[in-house]
DNA sequence: ATCAGTGCAAACTTTTTGCACCGCA
DNA sequence: TGCGGTGCAAAAAGTTTGCACTGAT
């Protein structure tokens, strides 16, 4: 399934008129190998040949011919991850600490029902409703352990 | 009602041992008549005597004591509003396009359920949940209009 | 040869912080 | 009068952009 997801991202990128790189490749690649939303400095942290200025650009391109999906965490800086498209449907619990984030689904009755009753709400409000963002706010194990201490 | 929620303010900074100066009774009062949350500009706009740094820091101090919630939005910036057990429950309509955020508040019975599952999965990860966020991303009446231009 | 992609460095935006001064309990 | 609050200006942190160079078709 892994040529299927990069065969994906190649057609997605020709038909925008873009190439897919060597260094979109390995981001692709980082991503789908995370499982979980990537902040930038994760993305270049070790790997040389790879600034962030490309890193940015790269993720924008990805963004926008629907291959990532970027992500506002709680303090306010961005996350990447995959299209939903290419992964499955998801949402996420985010550490009020320490900024963890883990990927969670949930039972799909309960997100046609979450998804149905926002969508009312949203056309009452005079808004096109077309997605939602569920996150779970808590403590990771981790942080917990710590402030044990 | 409005004086109650000065007294609560005002009881809620004396407990952490602060102020409840004039300065920060106009960030309270002026959240309050927004309605919805407000980005750092809307609380210094138009407004003399009224530095970023006081209003940064100023909301800091309120947001430990429990009087407002910050919000990050889609495109990655603050907002602010009064806590919830200031007004109510609710949740946030925001428009993928201008980043405007309306309130919404969804039956509370489904409200429950979300909140269950969530705290149930949640729990399953090792996260101890303490809370969610739930909102919905669309585009709001206004730039549907000027999409159609 | 052309045009998308790359790398560096500088700019920009939002938020935080250092420091001197002000003012209320 | 002491300590919290304020204001200015500078610094951080994250992200974006200008520009010259590289590389694939």
């Amino acid at each position: 399934m892994t040529s299927d997801l990069h065969a994906t991202v190649e057609e997605r990128l020709r038909d925008a008129g873009q190439r897919y790189t060597l260094k979109r490749r390995e981001l692709v690649e980082v991503l789908r190998r995370a499982g979980r939303p990537s902040a930038t400095p994760d993305l270049v942290r070790g790997r040389r040949g790879m600034p962030q200025s490309s890193v940015y650009r790269n993720l924008a391109v990805l963004e926008q011919v629907g291959v990532v999906r970027r992500v506002i965490t709680e303090e306010g800086i961005a996350r990447y991850e995959l299209a939903e498209d290419l992964t499955t449907h998801h949402h996420h619990l985010v550490c009020r600490v320490c900024g963890a984030v883990e990927d969670v689904t949930i039972p799909s009755r309960l997100e046609r029902t979450i998804e149905r009753t926002l969508a009312e709400a949203a056309a009452d409000l005079g808004f096109e409703g077309v997605g939602h963002r569920v996150d779970l706010i808590g403590t990771c194990r981790t942080c917990r352990a710590s402030a044990t201490a």
